[in-house]
DNA sequence: ACACAGTGCAA
DNA sequence: TATTGCACTGTGT
């Protein structure tokens, strides 16, 4: 397969030699089954006499990684400038080959422009940096993923197609740029996100040793398990009906059982694990059906998936996406490996199948309540400063302030009451959602609230001062330049204009944390260039890493100081760490 | 094939 | 009526 369109590699590589022009690139992908990869790249330049000079290479074909080794190397020195270049690297890193030196990648800058933006592929965002002027030509179909590249589907690019793709990305990146510059993000995206791309293109490249004997065998227990609570739930309902259909379920429930609905949804009645909790008195089906619930979210959602994406070489690669979250956080698919269960015995089942090779171990470090320091810092409220900089325990000593005893005498309820608080500050929480989640009534959440911010006045300051600067700016700021706009923070409606001021309050603790965290991962990634030691995965302030058995407790103490010193608050930043053959073992 | 609803897992 | 995500199964078009 040739798809070379105007010159061949040497050409245009030889053209490269005689000036330092930037050259475009772009990336194009191929679905398949809800994967996707890349597949051919679209390099192209203007020449000085304002032609477009383009080079077209098909990873597929069979002198893929030669070409791509060729086309790197000579390209090391210019600056290249383009879309998806994390998915390129990536690539490449599976080639063993080099990656280029200077680069910018387009969608992550417009990302930090505007969060807000929801796709930033290269039409979407030429549409809103360069405006209506800028049209397509009419071969180039909008992808209706983001994932998919512009020039699917088409299997040969026309040249008008590479002039424009060529031209906007050039001009692109003297828009962005400038805007970056204005926003004063320049520093954030230079030394952190892009930085950060590489550092993710190495984690998503390396990937995380599974062992997938034990998750089928995790997986074909709980086949078992769900087909033996289907038939005694069928029984017990007196009928035969789709036990994973929440509209059978209801029928089952609330008009064979009779039994009363508690809540309802936009078309029915609930079902939920919480609906279904109040009921569980009421008649023997119900903790049956929470059982079988539990079983089959573990069975579908973990077993079946997590199977599904182990390669080749016994590893999941999962992809870290850097421009989804509104916040400035990253997140995880093919597969989510954010959102591994913990809290049940269960489900905790399944991160002892995530483990260091043969010789190797994993150093988990996390860092302690980060999101309540961030508050701190941010708040600038002595007590809470003070209860990081003494206490051991931070919510022993915020119960201990919200309800007026000495620490030694704060009972469980009241700690897990004053944790509960902490959290639901970076949410926006307020009276009716405590009362909600502590299931007590709502003068007395009202009253543990008013008592929180007795104790903690600054708090309630930050949180206003924050709604004050959302409102007369449209967006909310992090210490380190983070933008996140808030476009319905003055809406007419009192309700959507609340969720805009819940969202503000929350983007700049989620977000100075987010921002933390990201340093902190470049600078442990550069800590760990040349060492036998690897990131192989994180999880929002949850670090993973592979090293062998030999050098854990040095590359322990690397990851610790790393993560420690990635930014100075006004109170310590505080580094969990263990040693461990399987994720699991960690706590 | 696709979108949406309901549900539930994490930080 | 607490934020940010991803993804399963069922269901209707």
């Amino acid at each position: 397969v040739t798809l070379s369109l105007a010159g061949s590699l040497d050409e245009f590589l030889d053209f490269e030699r005689q000036d330092k022009m930037p050259v475009s690139i772009n990336v194009e992908y191929q679905g398949e089954a809800g994967r996707s990869q890349v597949v051919r790249l679209f390099m192209a330049r203007r020449t000085n006499a304002n032609e477009v000079l383009q080079f077209v290479l098909d990873i597929d074909s069979r002198f893929e990684e030669s070409q791509i080794r060729d086309a790197i190397r000579n390209l090391s020195e210019t600056l290249l400038i383009g879309f998806s270049l994390k998915e390129l690297f990536r690539r490449c890193l599976g080639f063993s080959i080099a990656l280029p030196k200077h680069f910018v990648d387009l969608g992550l800058s417009a990302y930090l422009i505007d969060s807000t933006l929801g796709g930033y592929d290269p039409l979407t965002v030429i549409e809103h940096f360069c405006g209506a002027s800028w049209i397509a030509p009419q071969s180039v179909m909008k992808p209706k993923e983001p994932k998919d590249d512009l020039f699917t589907g088409a299997g040969v690019v026309s040249k008008d197609d590479m002039e424009y793709f060529s031209y906007a990305n050039l001009t692109l990146w003297t828009v962005l740029s400038h805007e970056l510059g204005e926003a004063k993000l320049t520093w954030l995206f230079e030394d952190v996100e892009l930085p950060l791309l590489v550092v993710l293109a190495k984690m998503e490249a390396y990937g995380i040793a599974v062992d997938r004997q034990y998750l089928v065998d995790l997986k074909d227990q709980y086949i078992k398990r769900a087909k033996e609570l289907s038939d005694e739930i069928q029984s017990a309902a007196g009928r035969s009906f789709n036990v994973n259909s929440p509209k059978q379920v209801a029928e089952v429930l609330f008009q064979d059982l009779k039994l009363l609905p508690p809540k309802k949804t936009k078309t029915g009645f609930s079902t939920d694990a919480q609906t279904l909790e109040k009921l569980r008195e009421d008649h023997p089906i119900i903790p049956l059906l929470l059982s079988h619930r539990e079983i089959e979210k573990l069975r579908s959602t973990y077993g079946e998936t997590l199977i599904a994406e182990i390669a080749k070489d016994q590893r999941i690669h999962a992809s870290f996406n850097q421009m989804v979250a509104r916040t400035g956080r990253l997140s995880s698919d093919h597969p989510n490996l954010h959102n591994i269960p913990i809290r049940s015995e269960e489900g905790k089942k399944f991160r002892f199948a995530f483990v260091a090779p043969p010789g190797s171990k994993l150093i988990v470090a996390d860092y302690s309540q980060i999101e309540l320091r961030v508050i701190a810092h941010l708040s600038g409220d002595p007590g809470l400063i003070n209860a990081f900089s003494t206490g051991v325990d931070i919510h022993n000593q915020t119960a201990a302030a919200v309800f007026g005893v000495p620490p030694e005498h704060v009972t469980p309820q009241q700690r897990a009451k004053a944790k509960m608080v902490a959290y639901g500050l970076a949410y926006g929480m307020e009276a009716y959602g405590l009362a909600m989640r502590l299931n007590i009534p709502v003068p007395e959440a009202d009253s543990i609230l008013k008592s929180f911010f007795e104790a903690f006045p600054s708090v309630r300051n930050y949180m206003t001062n924050v709604i004050k600067d959302a409102r007369r700016d449209g967006y909310t700021e992090t210490e380190f330049g983070r933008r996140r706009k808030l476009s319905d923070i003055l809406d007419t409606n009192f309700r959507i204009r609340q969720g805009a001021e819940r969202q503000a309050m929350n983007a700049g603790i989620q977000g100075l944390a987010a921002d933390i965290f990201k340093i902190a991962l470049v600078k442990l990634d550069g800590q760990l260039d040349g060492l036998t030691a690897r990131i192989v995965l994180q999880v929002h302030d949850e670090v993973i890493v592979e090293c062998i058995e030999e050098s854990a407790d040095a590359i322990s103490q690397i990851v610790t100081s790393s993560l420690e010193g990635a930014a100075s608050l006004r109170v310590p930043l505080l580094v969990n760490s263990y040693i461990v053959d399987r994720w699991g073992d960690a706590k």
